[in-house]
This record gives C-alpha cells, structure tokens and sequence, in this order.
RNA sequence: GGAGAGGUGGCAGAGCGGUUGAAUGCGGCGGUCUUGAAAACCGCUUUACCUGUAAGGGUAACGGGGGUUCGAAUCCCUCCCUCUCCGCCA
C-alpha cells in the first residue's frame, strides 16, 4: 500500500509513474487525496473533542478528591453531549480510515522511472541474454512425453491422488527435484543468505501485508474451517517474519532463503500455457527475500539477479532477462526482472524466477522499519526473488539435454544427483 | 480435546477505577570523574497519527475486539495466544 505522506508530498510524480501501469491515475489519486483529507480533518475535530472530555474528566476527579459531590455530579452532567459527539466522531474517523485504507489497496505500487510504459507481455524489454539455443532433431520430445518415457514424473497419478495440476515424482525424477532444492538451497547459503523453512500455511493477516490479499484471493487455496491459506510462494511466511518489526541499522542487510512447496490455483488459465510441468497447482521452489534500506534497495535487486543468472549458468540454461513494462508487473512492485529459459523442444521461453523490488509498498502493510542514522524508524524496502522455481526448470532441463541416451545431468547437479544421465529402466 | 493459571515498555517485574505512557531493577544512550577503563553519581531512553517552518502542542496504544463509567492497564463480555496438569499422537 502506498504511503499517504508519499501521496501528499509528491503528487505529480505519483501521478506520472502510476500513468505507465496504463491506468487512470488521476482519478485513482484525486479520489485517495479526497479521502485522505477527510480522514485527517476527521481526527482534527475529534482530537479535539476528546481534549476537552480529558479535561472534564481531570476536573471531576479533582472535585471528588475535594468532596464537593454536588459540583461534580453537576459537571458529569455536562458531559452527556460531548460524550454523544465523541461517540458519533469515533465512527465518522473509523468509517473514513477504512474507506482511505481500501481505496489504497486497489492502487498498486508505482513504477520507478526506468520502467517501460506498455500494456502487455509484448512491451517488456530483453536487457539481457546468455546461452546458445539448443538445435534440437525434430525427434526431440516435449517434456511431458520425456517424463512419461523415463518414468520421471505423472500428472495422470496426481489427479487420482488430488486432482489437475499436481504432478506425483517418481524415481530419478524425484531425486532430480530434491537435487535441484538442494543446489538451489546451498548456492544461496554461500551468497550469505539464512536459511528458514517457514509454515506451509498462513493466516489472513500475512496474506494481506505482502499483498496476495485482497488483490490475489483467488489464487490461493483456503483452507476455511480454520481461515489458513496454503502459501503461494515463501515470500509470503519469509516476509511476514518480519512484519510489526524495527530494525537496527546493523541489521541490514536481511537476506533469508527458503524451499517451500507453491499452491496456486490459477483460475482462468487454459492451453498450451498449462501442458506438462508448464503450469502447475503445485510446484517446489527456492525464494531469496531481502530487506534493505531504501539506498540499497536497486543495488540488490541487481545483486539478486545476478545470482540467479549464476544459478542459470550452472545449469547451462540459455536464458534471458526482461524488464517488465507497467502494465506487465505485479501489483505490489516498483519494478520487476523476469528471468526465463528456454525450452528447446517447446520451443519457447518459460519464466523461471521473478525478481522485484517493492520499496515500501509491503513494509508500509507490514510495518517493518528499521532505524536509520538519525535513530528514527522509517519504512524498509523489500526484495524477493525466486532462484529458482523447479518445474519450469526441469521442463527445460529434459528437453534440452535429451539425446538417443537419455538425459544429461549438468555438471554442477551431478554431486546433487548421483547419477549423470537419467537413463531408461 | 478437557481442567486450571496467566498475557503490562528491549528484558525482568509493580500497579488492579482518578495528572499512570505507566513504579522499581537490568540493559542501552549521553554526561561528570579517570592517563585510559571499571566503579560511583546525574540525565535521557516506545510507537503511530494530527497540528506547526520549527520549538512545541494534541490524540491514541498495557494480547485483539466490544462494553460499563465523567474517567479503564485496572471492572464486564468475547476472541487469540502462552504456561501447568490430563487425554490423544508423528
């Protein structure tokens, strides 16, 4: 959610980098000026009011004190109609702070200055590429067919077990995922990032502070006797360890890592998109949050992106980097890299990881401060990243490394896996 | 799941209807003293919002929400959480 100090004190560039998200800026921010204005004057009157009523009350204790019963008694009739007033001012300020706070959560954050204006996937910019796209025979088989093959995974198993969208790992196929999780896990540990293994559910308040809630609430599982969502990504718990919390300057940078299994229920998708390991209800991957202070901020999200681009590397993916444009980035972000490899008998380009910077767009819901030079506490930024997320990757993995063999395991997996080619049983 | 106890500031721990945003101790910060340090002594030490150029002023917060009252950390209701005992269990 978006500052309202921001709001008041910048305006025009507010205005300006909300305009990119391709959107009415305008009429999204006079409306939140308007609100916000009648909030504070709200609390104006009211604070006012309940001055007086203090007043009152200090006078009446001091009467009681001195025994004049009469005069006090006298006085707490007085108050009856501040009383009324107060009461009627308390809702008018409740009432006004939800409406301010709901209008801001149907505006989302506000694109830095390097973001491409655009509405669609077509207006995001390549920044970066690296590998040589694999030339494959035309034999060479979609991932889906290789998975069936080498008996590596079933997504006909998981809809006995639960349903579309949940693939059952069996064999080298499962031991390819743990390898991977593992790989993943220690790369980030040796990048100096701390290890958490969170709760694979969370309440209603985490969901909202890092913004899934209200804006995402159909893409998560709800588990409703107990009002618990399963996580759609570790961002999630990761982040909200850290909601209601003011850090010491000392304390940053927070760099915390976390393999978590992903529920997403993705409702609408439908196609090609959703073939195979593409799109899935449930998938594993490895998370890297930070929290920075807002100087740092830009300069990790780089740092971030060059670690997962030495993860893709590894693993010898060709792969390339987007900067997503306004209208392409999630709600909640001032900007956003997409990385994604490719698949070469697809022949397509999967997104892997998604690396954004939210400034204050999460810590103003989380409350996460932390204390500057000056010792006052003030919003922190936050960064998440996924380095990376497994399904995607091993679809590409199959395709690319296929031969009249098998499958070849790149180096760098080969201490994770034990085995070097996945090979038919 | 059942029974009981309890949730107060960074921590420990008072307060149980009237200048109590909150005693006291510890910790932390600043100062005096000292060649330096320790000890001792003195002062400071929450956050959010509103108002103000600022200094300052105002309001709110004692697990969350609601109620009683002129006035609530203190009384009542409700939810959540922690601890102890019992039951169940990987």
């Amino acid at each position: 959610m978006l500052e309202t100090a921001y709001l008041r004190t910048k305006p025009e560039e507010a205005r300006a980098r909300l305009a990119k998200r391709n959107l009415d800026a305008d009429a999204l921010l006079s409306k939140a000026a308007a609100l916000d204005e009648h909030r504070r004057s709200t609390q104006n009157v009211l604070d006012a009011k309940l001055a007086e009523m203090n007043d009152q009350s200090r006078t009446i204790g001091e009467l009681m004190k001195a025994g004049k019963k009469d005069e006090a008694e006298a006085a707490k009739q007085r108050t009856s109609e501040l009383k009324d007033r107060i009461a009627e001012l308390k809702d008018e300020l409740t009432e006004a702070e939800r409406a301010l706070h709901e209008h801001l959560c149907t505006i989302p954050n506000v694109p830095q200055d390097r973001v491409p204006p655009g509405k669609t996937p077509e207006d995001n910019v390549t920044v970066a590429q690296h590998g040589e796209l694999p030339q494959l025979p035309e034999s060479a088989k979609p991932h889906w067919d290789l998975g069936e093959e080498y008996g590596l995974f079933s997504l006909e198993q998981g809809v006995k077990l639960t349903g579309a969208g949940f693939p059952v790992y069996t064999g080298q196929g499962a031991k390819l995922q743990r390898a991977l999780i593992a790989f993943f896990l220690d790369r980030a540990i040796e990048a100096g990032y701390v290890e958490v293994m969170p709760p694979l559910m969370v309440n209603a308040e985490s969901a909202f502070a890092t913004g899934q809630l209200p804006d995402k609430e159909g893409q998560m599982y709800h588990a409703t006797a107990d009002d618990l969502f399963l996580i759609p990504t570790a961002e999630v718990p990761i982040t909200n360890l850290f909601r209601n919390e003011i850090l010491e300057l000392a304390e940053l940078p927070v760099k915390r890592v976390g393999h978590t299994p992903c529920f997403r229920r993705e409702a609408g998708s439908y196609g090609k998109d959703v073939r195979g390991l593409n799109r899935v209800h449930q998938f594993d991957k490895v998370e890297i949050v930070r929290v920075e202070a807002p100087e740092n901020s830009n300069a990790a999200l780089e740092e971030m992106t060059k670690h997962v681009q030495g993860l893709l590397n590894a693993l010898e993916l060709p792969w390339r980097q987007l900067l997503l444009c306004g209208g392409d980035m999630g709600f909640t972000s001032a900007i956003t890299y997409d990385m994604e490899v490719y698949a070469g008998a697809q022949k397509r380009w999967l997104e892997v990881s998604s690396i954004s910077n939210f400034e204050t767009y999460q810590s103003n819901r989380l409350k996460l401060r932390y204390r500057g030079e000056d010792k006052k506490a003030r919003l922190a930024h936050t960064l998440n990243g996924s380095a990376l997320a497994l399904a995607r990757i091993v679809a590409a993995l199959l395709e690319n490394n296929q031969d009249a063999h098998g499958i070849r395991i790149p180096k760098a997996l080969q201490p994770y896996t034990g085995f070097d080619r996945i090979v038919k049983k």
